[in-house]
DNA sequence: TGACTGAATTATGAATTCATAATTACGTTT
DNA sequence: AAACGTAATTATGAATTCATAATTCAGTCA
């Protein structure tokens, strides 16, 4: 008997969140958008009540608004808020480089430094999609490494608020290599445990990334242009 | 006609969020207890939808579980939740000071100035409720000074989840006098507008408090002496 | 023609109902 | 009497229904 697999997803509403926060990541539900209850309702499968209850989970997440009597909308990330995010992510990384240099093991760190060659081949091939997944795993291996439940869930909360933004922003050349340059800093942190060091670069690297988001968008908060 | 005032609460189910946000903070109902659906409707004087509607919400904050078909339990705090908040509140809170510094106009810092000598005179006074209010109410000063609204929500949400060992733990003298020097140090550091500073006093502060909390608490999370 | 009014339609929040899983109560067996 | 198995009861998740707010649309009048 596998007692690792038991229990799928026992609750409809549960699923639901899962499938609409994708829906809202991949941009398939575009912000400002009503949200379709009925149309959702059918293409799922399900009543209203569960994809309503969904839907007040994904309010408190900031994800959709709720209009009291108009129902709900995709909720739209502003350049403000843009703005705001990345210093909290910012200094949660931080603190994820800290601990993960304390708590990570030596097979957790070339878990990594695989990731990290990987990713480096991505760019000397120029291809971004692998480039964007390498550079995702490595981040969530740091902060999985940091092994603080707390932080990984407010981090992952933060990330796919903005994860829309980062998806559509086409990566300048100049900032993608200095990404890359900035990554081979931290890896020599990590390398030699330099758990201040490590925190620091990660910050800064959020810092950077920031900026480079801001300079690609408009005022408006939309991308001036669109990923291809 | 006044438009400060109008729309007090659209949606039920926001009233109940907060309501029974505050039950669980406010420790009436009680860790590992289940949420007796049925008795919460008659009291509130509602429907179970709207109810099950705010335990889903509650239930994304962490304040409670959800068990598949056996309902909700109010979410317990166990020890290693709280250490691993507590770094993460930590930084928060360093970042809120850093951007308090920066943003916070002398309007602002004064405020804080006064509510700092409320809590000076509370600890002559020996008065713990007025200590714990004002010395609340100069962090919430600070977040809100940062003036950024990711922050304050994600610290909110934090600082709700570990309020109630907050609220339940007797803070014994040494630590309090040293909270004390703390809160004086951090003064210093916010009049003179270092950011960096206070960032830092901040964060060890936080550092500090777990480190005390976690001396006060037994290995089961529960604490050793209850509050008088 | 265009703005306004009010009825018809639709969408939304919340109550109710329903099917089923979990728990309790009870009786049987050893 | 204790342990097991089964029926009755209750609690829970989800569908449905209902009342009302919002929206649409047709008709009227300037």
């Amino acid at each position: 008997m596998n007692l690792t697999s038991s229990i799928q997803r026992p609750t409809l509403h549960e699923e639901l969140v899962e499938r609409l926060r994708n829906l809202v990541i991949e941009d398939i539900l575009k912000p400002d958008e009503k949200v379709p209850e009925k149309e959702l309702c059918e293409s799922f499968g399900v009543s209203r009540t569960p994809l309503r209850e969904a839907l007040k989970v994904l309010a408190s997440e900031g994800l959709v608004v709720l209009q009291a009597n108009r129902g709900a909308r995709i909720a739209r990330v502003t350049r403000e808020e843009l703005e705001n995010t990345f210093p909290v992510l910012a200094a949660l990384e931080q603190l994820a480089g800290e601990l993960a240099c304390a708590h990570l093991d030596d097979e957790g760190i070339s878990k990594i430094e695989e990731r990290h060659a990987e990713m480096l081949a991505a760019y000397k091939a120029q291809d971004r999609k692998a480039y964007f997944q390498a550079n995702q795993d490595i981040h969530n291996a740091l902060i999985s490494g940091a092994q603080n439940d707390v932080l990984k869930a407010h981090h992952r909360r933060l990330a796919a608020r903005v994860s829309r933004a980062r998806f559509m922003v086409n990566l300048s050349d100049e900032r993608w290599s200095e990404a890359i340059s900035e990554h081979k800093q931290m890896m020599m942190r990590l390398r030699c445990r330099d758990a201040v060091g490590l925190g620091q670069l990660m910050k800064t690297h959020m810092t950077n990334k920031l900026a480079a988001h801001v300079k690609a968008l408009g005022s408006d908060g939309e991308p001036r242009q669109k990923q291809t």
